[in-house]
DNA sequence: GTTGAGCGTT
């Protein structure tokens, strides 16, 4: 593909050593990518809050740093990595060692962990009666190594249906909180606690991409942009827009990339922030250039026939702090929108919120209340009080009118109509596809 | 014994 893949082709899924000092008794081998760099997520992943890497050099005796660029490091030389022992580095005010992550910490590390909190625990809402610790930890151990679960238990000793874990890394917890979760045959939110509101980085993982032409695919993005890291999601607007949104599961990957062009397909196109513009707070009509860094608007972002207006106010400013990575309300909408959910919903999946809110988008709703897919018909009791879904799922409208694409039927089941036959957020990989099945399954 | 929105005896 470049000249680099040929010159390191013999490195080919090389592994390097890494250790967090000089001591290599604790080194880590971790493994390159085909063009011989090595992705910064990957380093991550074993060394949690690692921003780069540096080495002695052999000769000089001094310390080198590696270049770092577009989410990778590159080797220091044209000839590759080398045998150099490769030692972490990690922000000033961060600088730890491994065992800081855990949660036993001391009180000082821990509160100079509070700039750059690395994992928290994680609320796990809804989970089956019959689960257990071991049953739970053998269930997330899948993203990453889980280091704690603790199920909630009344004074009579009986499960409360909820629980919290822990993961070891940043990178697992973040795996976890990309996609939904069944389990047992439920459908169980994994959330950061309501506890952890506004102290736990929520960086946004999710780009947008300009300038795309009516050829590029969603697998087109995803095949693309997985060279610099991991893409969880990816969302190409049909009818042809001109634009997408791509999700990595390292938000320091998707903020690398922000800013610059690529050429996909022999096109350029620009990656951005995905934060929505503000344009106007009040009476936000959400029709051309009032989101999005291209424009785009809520009447396409969502199921063609969807709601088109809004018919009040908005608190967009709540949600561009989610996108630039605040988070006021544990990760659902703000508690006080008063747009049509519908409207938010569809507009928040695409603005950055893909991981967080429930919605068609296979980064998966944390969001959703247990029965999954909403079940029409519900007194208004919408959100719980985090903003999400509750059980009732959104308003009857959805199911309603002349909407036939937001649902062909009106027992509020998601299951059936356009979600998933390529029309509206179907076609896509961003709506209910076959890996984020269960969108169909109702939930008891 | 049943149940299904929630936020943790640290």
């Amino acid at each position: 593909m470049n000249n680099k893949e040929t010159t390191y082709s013999e490195d080919l899924f090389q592994y390097i050593k890494v250790s967090e000092d000089e001591d290599d008794s604790n080194a880590v081998e971790i493994p390159c990518e085909l063009n011989g760099t090595l992705l910064l997520s990957t380093l991550v992943a074993q060394f949690p809050g690692a921003c780069g890497l540096k080495y002695r050099h052999p000769e000089s005796k001094c310390i080198r740093g590696l270049r770092l660029s577009d989410g990778r490091l590159h080797p220091p030389t044209e000839a590759g990595w080398g045998k150099h022992l490769y030692i972490c580095v990690f922000p000033k005010e961060n600088k730890r060692k491994m065992e800081d992550v855990s949660p036993e910490n001391s009180a000082a590390k821990t509160k100079r962990l509070e700039k750059k909190l690395i994992c928290s625990d994680l609320i796990c809402l809804g989970l089956p009666w019959k689960s257990t610790e071991e049953s739970i930890k053998k269930y997330f151990d899948q993203f990453g190594e889980v280091v704690m679960v603790q199920l909630k238990k009344d004074k009579n000793g009986s499960f409360k249906g909820f629980g919290f874990i822990r993961f070891a890394t940043y990178t697992s917890q973040m795996r976890a909180l990309a996609q939904r979760h069944n389990i047992d045959g439920r459908w169980v939110d994994v959330r950061i606690p309501n506890s952890k509101e506004g102290v736990v980085p929520q960086m946004p993982c999710k780009v947008f991409v300009g300038r795309c032409t009516e050829d590029m695919t969603a697998d087109d993005l995803r095949e693309y942009f997985s060279k610099f890291g991991e893409v969880t999601d990816v969302f190409v607007p049909r009818p042809f827009r001109a634009f997408g949104f791509v999700t990595f599961l390292d938000p320091e990957v998707a903020q690398s990339l922000c800013g610059e062009d690529h050429v996909i397909k022999g096109a350029s196109v620009s990656v951005s922030s995905a934060a929505p513009k503000i344009k106007n707070k009040n009476n936000q009509n959400w029709k051309e250039e009032s989101y999005g860094p291209n424009s785009w608007d809520g009447n396409r972002s969502g199921p063609p026939g969807g709601p088109s207006n809004n018919g009040g106010n908005s608190n967009i400013d709540s949600l561009n702090m989610q996108n630039l990575g605040i988070n006021p309300n544990g990760g659902g909408p703000p508690a006080n929108f008063n747009l049509p959910i519908s409207l938010v919903a569809a507009a928040l999946n695409q603005a950055g919120w893909g991981g967080f809110l429930g919605g068609p988008n296979n980064s998966g709703p944390g969001n959703w209340g247990q029965n999954g897919p909403p079940q029409g018909g519900n007194s208004g009791k919408n959100l719980n009080n985090n903003g999400s879904w509750n059980q009732n799922g959104p308003p009857p409208y959805w199911n309603q009118g002349n909407n036939p694409n937001w649902n062909g039927n009106k027992n509020g089941n998601w299951n059936q109509g356009n979600w998933s036959n390529g029309q509206g957020w179907g076609g896509n990989s961003s709506g209910p596809t076959s890996s984020n099945s269960g969108w169909n399954k109702p939930q008891t």
